[in-house]
RNA sequence: GGAGACGUGGCCGAGAGGCUGAAGGCGCUCCCCUGCUAAGGGAGUAUAGGGUUUGUAGCUCUAUCGAGAGUUCGAAUCUCUCCGUCUCCGCCA
C-alpha cells in the first residue's frame, strides 16, 4: 500500500507516475472522498470528546451524590449524532481503503519505462548457448520415455498441471533444491522452514490480497468441524509466510538486514493462463521454489535488489547455465513492486530464454501493510524495506538442467556442483 | 476429542463499571551524587490515526488492555463469538 499521507500531499504527481505503468489514479473520486473523510472523522472526534467529558462529569456528580438525571438527558441526545457520525466517518474510510489497497506500487525511477513484457530492457547476457550436433529434444522427451515424468499418472491422482517425477529425476530436483539452500546460506541467508498454508492478513501484508484471489488456492472449510471464521489458502510463493515473519515487529535497527531463505512448494491455479505452456513443468499449480527474503534498512534497498539478483545469478553460474538479466518496464512490474529483474535461463528445447527467477524490491509498498518497522536510535519506528527474489524456481531450473545437460544419447550429464548430491553420479 | 485456567505496555505484574492510557517492579535513556567499583537520589520511557503546521518538531483530539461484536451516559473491568496460551485426560507421526 501506499503511503495515505503522501498520496493525499500529491495525488496529482502520483497519478502521473502510476500511469507509466498504465494504471490510472481515479484521483477526483479520491479527492470527494478525502473531503468527505476530513469532514465526517472531525465531527466524529469532536463528538466522542463531547461525550468522554460528559460521562466523566457524570462520573464526578455521582460521586458526590448529586442528581444525574438530568445530565444523562443531556447526553442521550449526543448518542444519536455521535453514531451517525461514526458511522458517516466509518463508511468514508472504508471506501477509500478499499481504492488505496488496490492502487500498485509507483515504479522506481530506474525502473524502464515501457508498455508491456516487449519493452524490458536487458541487461546483460551471461554464457553461450551451446550448440549441438543432434537434435535436441525438450524436457518432457527426454524423461518421459525413460519413465521418469508421468503426466497421465498425475492428471489421475489430481489433476492437469501437476506431475509426477521418479527415480533419479525425483531426487535431481532434490538435489538441486539443496544445492540452493546451501549455496544462500554461504551468503548470509538464514534458513527457515514455514507454513505452506497461510491466512489472510498474511496475504494481505505482501499484496496478493485484495487484489489477486483468483489466483490462490483457498481452503474449503469442514461444515461440521470448522467453528473459526477464518480463511486459508495455500502459499502461491514462500515470500509470503517468510516475509511475514516481520509482519507487527518492531526490529532493533542493528538487526537489519534481515537475510532469509526458503525452500516450500508454491501452488498457483494458475487462473488466467489456460492454454499457455501446457507441456511438460513449464506452468504448473504445484511446483518447488527457493526463495530469498531481505529485510532492509530503506537505505539500502536499492543495493540489497542488486545483491540478491547476484544470488540468484550464483545458482545460474554454478550450473553453468546460459542466461540473460532483464529489467523489467514500468508495465510488465507486478503490483507490488518499485523495480524487478527477471533472470531467464536458455531453454535449448523451446530455443528461447525462459523466466527462471523474479527479484523485486517492494520498498514500503508491502512493509506498511505488514506494519514491518525498525526503531533508529531513541527516534520513531519507520517502515522498513523488503526486498525477495526466486534463488531460483526449481521446476524450471530442473527444465533447464535436463536440456541444457542433455547428450546426444538421450542420457543427461549431471552439472559437477550436483554430484555430491547426487551421490557422486555422474550421468543419468 | 473431553475438562479446567488464562490473555494488561519492552518484560513481570496490579486493576473486577467512572478519579485508569493504565499502580508497582524490572529493564532502558538522561541528570545529580560519589577517588574507582558498588550503592543511592531525580526525571523520562507504547502505538496508530485526525486536526493545526513549511514540518516525521510542538500543541491538541480520537482510538487501542488478544481480535471482533454487544450492554451502558461511560467498559481493561459485564455479555457473546472467534483467535491463542497453559494444565490434566484421550488420541497420534
Amino acid at each position: 500500500m501506499l503511503d495515505p499521507k503522501k498520496l493525499r500531499a500529491d495525488l496529482n504527481g502520483i497519478a502521473e507516475q502510476l500511469k507509466k505503468r498504465g494504471y490510472t489514479l481515479d484521483v477526483e473520486t479520491i479527492q470527494a472522498l478525502e473531503a468527505d473523510r476530513k469532514a465526517f472523522q472531525g465531527k466524529a472526534q469532536t463528538l466522542q470528546a463531547e461525550r468522554n467529558s460528559r460521562s466523566k462529569g457524570i462520573g464526578k456528580a455521582k460521586a458526590q451524590g448529586e442528581d444525574i438525571a438530568p445530565l444523562l438527558a443531556e447526553v442521550e441526545s449526543l448518542k444519536a449524532q455521535l453514531e451517525a457520525a461514526e458511522q458517516a466517518s466509518e463508511s468514508v474510510q472504508a471506501k477509500l481503503e478499499a481504492i488505496f489497497s488496490e492502487v500498485p506500487n509507483v515504479p522506481h525511477a530506474t525502473t524502464p519505462e515501457g508498455k508491456g513484457e516487449e519493452d524490458n530492457v536487458e541487461i546483460k547476457r551471461w554464457g553461450e548457448p551451446k550448440s549441438y550436433d543432434f537434435e535436441v529434444k525438450d524436457h518432457v522427451d527426454l524423461t518421459e520415455a525413460r519413465g521418469w515424468y508421468d503426466n497421465d499418472a498425475a492428471v489421475k491422482i489430481a489433476s492437469s498441471r501437476f506431475s509426477v517425477l521418479k527415480g533419479p529425476l525425483a531426487k535431481l530436483q532434490r538435489a538441486l533444491t539443496q544445492f540452493m539452500l546451501d549455496t544462500h546460506g554461504e551468503h548470509g541467508y538464514e534458513e527457515v522452514y514455514v507454513p505452506y498454508i497461510v491466512n489472510q492478513d498474511s496475504l494481505r501484508g505482501t499484496g496478493q490480497l485484495p487484489k489477486f484471489e483468483e489466483d490462490l488456492y483457498k481452503l474449503a472449510k469442514h461444515e461440521e468441524h470448522d467453528t473459526n471464521d477464518r480463511d486459508l489458502y495455500l502459499i502461491p510463493t514462500a515470500e509470503v509466510p517468510i516475509t511475514n515473519l516481520v509482519r507487527d515487529d518492531i526490529l532493533e535497527a542493528d538487526e537489519l538486514p534481515l537475510k532469509m531463505v526458503g525452500h516450500t512448494p508454491c501452488f498457483r491455479s494458475e487462473a488466467g493462463s489456460y492454454g499457455r505452456d501446457t507441456r511438460g513443468l513449464i506452468r504448473q499449480h504445484q511446483f518447488e521454489k527457493v526463495e530469498m527474503v531481505q529485510i532492509v534498512h530503506p537505505e539500502q534497498s536499492n543495493e540489497a535488489l542488486e545483491e540478491l539478483t547476484g544470488h540468484a545469478e550464483v545458482i545460474l553460474q554454478k550450473l553453468e547455465l546460459p542466461y540473460r538479466l532483464m529489467a523489467l518496464c514500468t508495465g510488465d512490474i507486478g503490483f507490488s513492486a518499485a523495480k524487478t529483474y527477471d533472470l531467464e535461463v536458455w531453454l535449448p528445447g523451446q530455443s528461447t530464454y525462459r523466466e527462471i527467477s523474479s527479484c523485486s524490491n517492494f520498498e514500503d509498498f508491502q512493509a506498511r501493510r505488514l506494519m514491518a518497522r525498525f526503531r533508529a536510535g531513541k527516534g520513531k519506528p519507520q517502515l522498513v524495506h523488503t526486498v525477495n527474489g526466486s534463488g531460483l524456481a526449481v521446476g524450471r531450473t530442473l527444465v533447464a538442467v535436463l536440456e541444457n545437460y542433455q547428450n546426444s544419447d538421450g542420457t543427461i550429464t549431471i552439472p559437477e556442483v550436483l554430484q555430491p548430491y547426487m551421490g557422486g553420479v555422474k550421468i543419468i
